[in-house]
RNA sequence: GCGGCAUUAGCUCAGCUGGAUAGAGCGUUUGACUACGAAUCAAAAGGUCAUAGGUUCGAAUCCUAUAUGCCGCACCA
């Protein structure tokens, strides 16, 4: 439609110009916009205000003779000139209902754009250390990650999903010997008290409990075994209290047997095979969000070498070396990031010989332009001072421009307005997987990813929790629901027929795709009509920002847009309320459209759209 | 000290490339069910767009300061 419009104004402007009543010049950009107030119809150009000043003419003027000049097409209805020079189109009411045919003929492939043109797009995302569960946070980078990659699909990119695994440095090291001293303890405590893995199981998980409660640390005597912990290891420890749980796992299925092995040996052991427990509960976790990725990269890989005896860090060091990038001092080899507008080099391997959590990114981050165009990473707030230093990576490996980082802003967990206490240094957090369990995917990812990336969320749990007129996400759901009941009763098939044909063939079989929708003329219709219009660009404008969040905006604006209509058109014949039996057909078409963008809308933000509720 | 994000209605937020009377939900007030799903609809009240300058036909939007809040500023990951 935009396409047409633009035509008709272009023809206008040459017209005008040729008959003498306008210039000549140029307009790049017609400046067509949807107005927010449908009173100013369809469509406006700002065209005439635009080139008042090449023009030399008052805006008002240059707008009427365009006006003046528009041709006739079956479209448009009318044209109007209003404010300071706004070109109002209005597009005829038949033209307008179009919309509910397309829809419905397009099904899952409406709105679908070719912005992309196939462009191959990674976009990483969560990539949360594979040694504790993913929290609150991890929620919102899956939800917002999840989001855009289903949407920049929607926009004609080939876009690949991944998690990168960081399973390569100290902090590997950190939970395997977090791990292992919980293991000790429960030993201990079964020797002395003389009680079963089980019991030491508790008594450990009640001494941290106790911890966690002893808020100004008065009470040391509750909490023996964790300030045991804690003096032992360090700032280098989890004391999350899943920590005790892996190491109750172990004693469980090995028994004491390594309590007098070779330190290392048992940290190794619980190390790896707590890691491959962790990554499993973050996979499960990320199902319960409903985000899948076709890559889970492993950051172990970069260093492992291939048949000519160099690894994958190796090759990007030599890449970076041949063009003088790097640089040894005090003892450490540096990268020149400075050159490519980095505050200060930075360190690729540290004076006593170890790499860098850097150094594994320069590697990996040229990996990814091996496979795809463009890289999208999503990454917290907390991570911002990062960014300078890859894209001087990215651009010294010659990608400059192909490299973007998404910051989201951080989560604030709540509940009844209270902030739910969160702290590293006790081990107290709330895993994502117990807040999916409690509010539901569907409200969660709803509300993780209903607000602008750069804007923070306070998530509070009883807030998101609730099923009533509060939360938007059941309003949507609600509209769903609402018109997939009136077209199985309008097709005569019960709910239970229902799941077994789906929704589509009983859209069918309550009204034909082909049924005449002129008789739609309702300012509810019309108003329907043209809020799916807008889908197409919504799409668009959701890809090239980074914007998914304003899908959530569209959603409860067309279910608004639905209740209206609703509301105000009798869809169904009842008694006391006739319908003409066209009137009626045409009216279940507009509830398919509808149903159909509702449901495609909430699946880009991977939220379900129940037939019934 | 340097950098990033935020500041818009009582609350939570939209406002896309500078455009018309700054919008929505919640909350408040008033109406609407013997009717296709009331988890709904209709309407009202509610704003010095943090502050001060600047740019221009026009600024919530761009520029420069200032204030407040959050997050960063490692040879950690």
């Amino acid at each position: 439609m935009v396409e047409t419009i633009e035509k008709l104004v272009r023809a206008a402007l040459a017209e005008a110009q040729s008959a003498g009543e306008l210039p000549e010049f140029e307009v790049a950009d017609l400046g067509l916009e949807r107005p927010a107030d449908s009173a100013n119809g369809d469509w406006t150009s700002t065209v005439a205000l635009r080139s008042a000043k090449v023009a030399h003419m008052a805006p008002r003027a240059i707008a009427e003779a365009i006006a003046a000049h528009l041709p006739e097409a079956p479209e448009i209805d009318r044209v109007e000139v209003a404010g300071p020079g706004f070109v109002n189109i209005y597009l005829s009411v038949a033209a307008g209902n179009e919309i509910f045919r397309t829809v419905r003929e397009q099904g899952e492939d409406f709105g679908r754009s070719d912005l992309g043109a196939g462009q191959r797009v990674q976009v990483e995302y969560v990539s949360a250390n594979p040694v504790g569960p993913l929290h609150i946070g991890h929620g919102r980078w899956a939800a917002l990650g999840d989001s855009l990659a289903r949407v920049l699909d929607h926009a004609g990119y080939e876009v690949e999903r991944e998690y990168y695994v960081n399973d390569h440095g100290n902090q590997m090291n950190t939970f395997g010997n977090s791990v292992s001293a919980r293991y000790l303890q429960l030993a201990q405590i079964m020797d002395e008290k003389g009680i079963d893995a089980h019991a030491a199981h508790e008594a450990l998980i009640a001494d941290w409990a106790a911890f966690v409660s002893d808020e100004a640390d008065e009470h040391p005597e509750s909490h023996p075994y964790m300030d045991a912990f804690r003096e032992s290891l360090g700032a280098d420890s989890y004391g999350g209290d899943y920590i005790i749980d892996l190491a109750a796992h172990f004693m469980e299925a090995d028994g004491t047997r390594w309590v007098d092995a070779d330190a290392s040996e048992r940290m190794i052991s619980f190390r790896e095979r707590g890691y491959k427990l962790m990554l499993e509960d973050i996979r499960q976790t990320c199902d319960d969000m409903r985000t899948s990725f076709d890559v889970w990269f492993s950051e172990r890989s970069l260093y492992e070498k291939d048949a000519s005896g160099t690894s994958a860090v190796d090759r990007a060091f030599a890449r970076l070396r041949e063009q003088g990038y790097l640089y040894e001092k005090d003892d450490a080899l540096w990268f020149r990031s400075t050159d490519f507008g980095d505050d200060k080099d930075r360190v690729l391997v540290k004076a006593d010989g170890a790499y860098t959590y850097f150094a594994s990114d320069v590697a990996y981050h040229w990996n990814k332009y091996e496979r795809v165009d463009h890289v999208i990473d999503v990454w917290g707030a907390d991570h911002h001072g990062y960014i300078a230093r890859v894209r001087a990576a990215t651009d010294a490996l010659g990608y400059e421009g192909k490299f973007e980082v998404l910051l989201g802003q951080l989560v604030n967990l709540l509940r009844n307005g209270q902030p739910v206490r969160m702290s590293k240094r006790k081990g107290t957090m709330v895993p994502l997987r117990e807040l999916l369990d409690e509010v539901g995917a569907d409200a969660t990812r709803f509300t993780l990813v209903s607000k602008s990336s750069n804007q923070m969320i306070d998530f509070d749990i009883e807030a998101v929790k609730r099923q009533d007129n509060t939360n938007p996400v059941y309003y949507v759901q609600y509209a769903h629901a609402r018109i997939c009941s009136i077209l199985r009763r309008a097709a005569g098939v019960t709910a239970e027929e229902a799941a077994e044909l789906g929704m589509d063939e009983i859209a069918s079989r309550a009204c034909p795709i082909d049924c005449d929708l002129s008789v739609l003329i309702d300012p509810t219709e019309t108003a329907l009509a043209r809020k799916l219009g807008e889908f197409g660009d919504l799409v668009e404008s959701c890809a090239r920002d980074r914007a998914p969040f304003r899908l959530t905006h569209y959603a409860q604006e067309l279910a608004g847009s639905f209740h209206s209509f609703y509301t105000a058109c009798q869809v169904l014949p009842s008694e006391g309320r006739p319908v003409d039996e066209a009137v009626s057909k045409a009216r279940l078409a507009a509830c398919d459209a509808a149903r159909r963008v509702l449901a495609l809308t909430l699946s880009l933000i991977g939220v379900s759209a129940p037939e019934r509720m």
